[in-house]
DNA sequence: TTCCAAACCTTGGATGTCCAAGTATATTGT
DNA sequence: ACAATATACTTGGACATCCAAGGTTTGGAA
């Protein structure tokens, strides 16, 4: 009872730094982890169902955050060559501008002085990463 | 990095579950994280002010919690004796009866079965405690 | 080939969270 | 005592998340 709400706490904390920091970036920690994950993309488009699947979040919640991300120019939706369901994402120029400069401030901010010793840092993604498995995490 | 995710992901894991154990009675974490506080409050009542601080939301979230809470019949706001500006929360009878309810289900569904093993969350509550104290959290 | 189930995405609605601003009441300092 | 400041709560708006439901397009099965 104790672990599951210090995890909550902890990671509404993490959210809100995070939040803190990519506001000047117009971002919020959501829509930073779609543009990071077209940005680790080989071929830099991705549809959207696999976005979602990676993101852990439901298609309707991605749909929002890809709505606010094209508004700001900074991701595209463009067809399927072959399957007509399907939308790929792409990386504008400006994403991709806007990913490295708010990625460089949340790894300076938020993941170098996180708060956590290296050896604590260990642990919980050992001990969660085991959590997550049994749980059925990672499709 | 690696363990802020997983965090959060945890974080995510846990509040869907509690969700889901909790829908049959009408309520979500949140909520029930109000009634809770109220029920361990020797009084069974609780200025709003207070009881934000306690639950670390902004008196915002409490209000529109309290909101539902109160049509559902599960508290009630009630005036302080000395102190116009203040609102106390009191449980009702049936609010009572459904905590007590809700508490037992979480405690046989999320908390005694949540997928950790005992070593794993104290070494959890251990490292998040000593994160939190540095983070200010705790009031 | 035709038809029905499955997959992909979006819309609409509910909830929770935050922030900014507004109203009401207390408290403090001069 | 009065004015300025602080505290308590609510309202309105932005965002993220979920679920349920609907439209399109595929793909497999009869």
């Amino acid at each position: 009872m104790a672990a599951i709400t210090a995890v909550m706490r902890s990671a509404s904390i993490f959210l809100q730094r995070a939040d803190t920091i990519l506001k000047p970036y117009g971002l919020t920690f959501a829509r930073f982890e779609v543009l990071a994950l077209l940005g680790f993309s080989s071929r830099g488009s991705l549809p959207m169902s696999h976005a979602s699947r990676r993101l852990q979040v439901h298609a309707t919640s991605l749909t929002s955050s890809v709505d606010r991300l094209e508004s700001a120019g900074l991701v595209r939706r463009v067809p399927h060559p072959t399957d007509g369901r399907t939308r790929l994402l792409e990386l504008t120029d400006s994403g991709r501008e806007v990913l490295e400069a708010a990625r460089e401030q949340l790894n300076i901010q938020l993941f170098a002085d996180s708060g956590l010793e290296p050896r604590e840092a260990a642990e919980l993604s050992g001990i969660l990463a085991s959590f997550r498995h049994r749980a059925g995490d990672f499709l």
